[in-house]
RNA sequence: GAUUGCGUAGCUCAGUCGGUAGAGCAGCGGCCUUUUAAGCCGUAGGUCCUGGGUUCAAGUCCCAGCGCAAUCACCA
């Protein structure tokens, strides 16, 4: 980067519309000083040796720190005795470190503040007499936020405290920014996540959430690619949104002149892959519903879907068991470390892990329970009776029960009355769906109007569900034509009927079991993080309304394929 | 979409019955070579979310709007 000029002096001239507080005048006023005057390079360079402040804790040695002590004091005393005091052996281990200034005491001579990066804090002491001129001023007026390069032994203070004691400062990167709270850090929800950078740093547990979550989805991708399954990409951006039934995004492709979906789920486009002929297929994507929003649902969120050829919905049933057993294990093995609650001794032989209020129970087998028997439990009445089923609904307040076809409202009384009594400390599989609400789901032989589908719920949450699926190209024509008939005028702008997978279950798909796993609120389990907005690094917000303009939501027109 | 709550200094928060806008941290100036939210002295800092209304007087009461949160609804 050039020298900025003059001219348009950066300390003078902020070219944004952020007023500038008289914090962060006298943070740019420090700036110039620690450049014009003091040498240092306010946005840094290259550094190579880096150590983690982690890792340079652990270079920490018990011995080499007292054996200096013991030497220093002994020169000390020497040189007060008159004596020749012989030159002092320093066994300590140099380290060099990087960091965020977190804390900063300033003793007069002396300068003790923390740095902070990702696998934790550090304190640096600099002493007045240890560093150059410059350096000392540097330390000296540090600001809170501002990213510093120390190097130097690593041992302890007079109070016990592990630090580097500096022989060498510079600047890493000024911030200009006014910092939150010291102690309490973020805490307006609204700030952490309109800006996550701060909240990262400011408060570690948020980072320590984010690290967690990049751990568990490795781990699935080993799981997944140890048992023999192949990660493809499919479209995110589909001509016509399928495989599940909620409002997609819409956008345009404009050299196409084609309108264009993003998707909502992958699921019929990892069916063509089984078509092609791989046999057993994983992907892990994002996927996009233009619905609401709240403590388990962010417009765009991550799902896993696996598709198995000549397995069904039990073949992916013990996948899901084994998956989420072996994670809440190392999940288990995490918090231990860390040094947090957790437990392998549940009642059923755990491993048993925190969430909010509850603790969950994630023992193998997990509990399996049928539909049709919840629902008995739940409503009081054979679900078949749709007379008494309707009955229940009306007693229930479901208001437009009469509006519904017999199973949709056998589906509401189950959700209202069956759902909450599944034991959220124990994940469960709910099974053998009626096969009217899985339109994907092949029916099952033994009794036509279920079919072989189950929902697993951990928590009160709907982690995901698994079919075996539909693969005889007529009938799976016949329930997206009936599908389409019920479609209201909205719906049908965008519900299509994807002509081409029928087409590719003609070529012939083979039998398979298929898995969609809510990644986001997999991990929010895992990492017991109340909203979803907990584990998703910049979740979706309304944006900040400009003052004064109406129409800030018009795109500016010339501006977007430059 | 509905209900409730919140919105005050950069951050974390007080603000009584409607009567001069407050504290801590951060900032600025000073002191201090062993601090652990360091401490001490001094100092500066406000669109009380926005817009109306009631009133002699509004951070406070009323109405509308915006944002966030919680609960509900929606979401096979």
């Amino acid at each position: 980067m050039a020298d900025p000029t003059p001219e348009t002096s950066p300390e003078t001239a902020p070219h944004t519309l952020i007023s500038e507080s008289e914090i962060i005048a006298s943070r740019r006023a420090k700036l110039k000083r620690f450049r014009d005057e003091l040498g240092f390079e306010p946005y840094g360079q290259r550094e190579d040796g880096l150590l983690a402040l982690a890792d340079a804790r652990t270079r920490f040695s018990e011995d080499a720190h007292a054996a200096f002590d013991a030497a220093t004091k002994a020169a000390k005393a020497a040189s007060a005795a008159g004596s020749a005091a012989g030159s002092v052996v320093d066994g300590r281990a140099v380290v060099r470190v990087a960091g965020r200034v977190v804390q900063h005491r300033d003793m007069g001579k002396l300068v003790f503040l923390f740095l902070r990066d990702a696998t934790g804090d550090l304190q640096v002491s600099i002493s007045k007499s240890a560093v150059t001129t410059n350096a000392w001023e540097l330390a000296k007026h540090a600001d809170y936020g501002d990213i510093l390069v120390v190097e130097g032994p690593i041992g302890r203070t007079n109070k016990g405290e592990v630090c580097v004691w500096a022989t060498a400062v510079s600047l890493g990167t000024k911030s200009l920014a006014a910092p939150p709270e010291k102690w309490h850090g973020l805490t307006d929800a609204e700030l952490r996540y309109r800006r996550r950078y701060v909240d990262m740093y400011a408060n570690p547990e948020t980072a320590k959430v984010f690290a967690m979550r990049a751990r568990i989805v490795s781990r699935i991708r080993r799981f997944m690619d140890a048992r023999g399954f192949l990660e493809v990409e499919t479209p995110v951006l589909q001509p016509i949104a399928g495989g599940a039934a909620a409002r997609p995004f819409t956008t345009h492709h404009n050299a196409l002149n084609m309108p264009l979906f993003m998707r909502i789920a992958p699921e019929l486009y990892l069916k063509r892959c089984l078509v092609g002929g791989m046999r057993k297929v994983y992907e892990i994507n994002r996927n996009f519903r233009n619905e609401g929003i709240d403590r388990s649902h962010n417009p765009e969120f991550t799902a896993m879907e696996v598709y198995e050829a000549f397995g069904d919905y039990g073949t992916m049933m013990e996948l899901t068991e084994s998956l989420i057993h072996e994670l809440a294990n190392s999940m288990v093995d995490e918090r231990r470390t860390a040094g947090l609650r957790a437990e392998t001794d549940g009642p059923e032989g755990g491993p048993v892990l925190p969430w909010g209020e509850l603790a969950i129970n994630y023992a193998k087998p997990f509990v399996r329970v049928k539909f049709e028997d919840l629902f008995r439990r739940g409503a009081g009445c054979e679900m078949r009776d749709f007379k008494a089923v309707r009955a229940k609904a009306r007693e229930l307040g479901l208001h437009h029960e009469a509006k519904l076809d017999d199973w949709l409202v056998v589906n509401e009384v189950f959700e209202e009355c069956a759902e909450p009594l599944i034991d959220p400390c124990r994940p469960t599989f709910v099974t053998d769906y009626p096969s009217a609400v899985s339109p994907l789901t092949r029916p099952s032989r033994s009794d036509p109007a279920l079919c072989e589908r189950w929902d697993i719920f951990i928590g009160g949450m709907e982690v995901g569900p698994a079919y075996t699926e539909l693969n005889d190209p007529d009938i799976q024509l016949a329930k997206f034509t009936e599908q389409l008939k019920g479609a209201d005028d909205e719906e049908s702008t965008f519900r299509t009927l994807d002509e081409d997978f029928v087409e590719s279950l003609r070529v012939g798909m083979p039998p398979a079991g298929g898995l969609g796993i809510g990644i986001d609120r997999l991990v929010m389990l895992l990492t017991d993080s109340a909203s979803i907005r907990d584990v998703i690094l910049f979740p979706l917000l309304k944006s900040m309304a400009p003052s004064g303009d109406e129409h800030h939501d018009a795109p500016p027109v010339g501006k977007i394929a430059t």
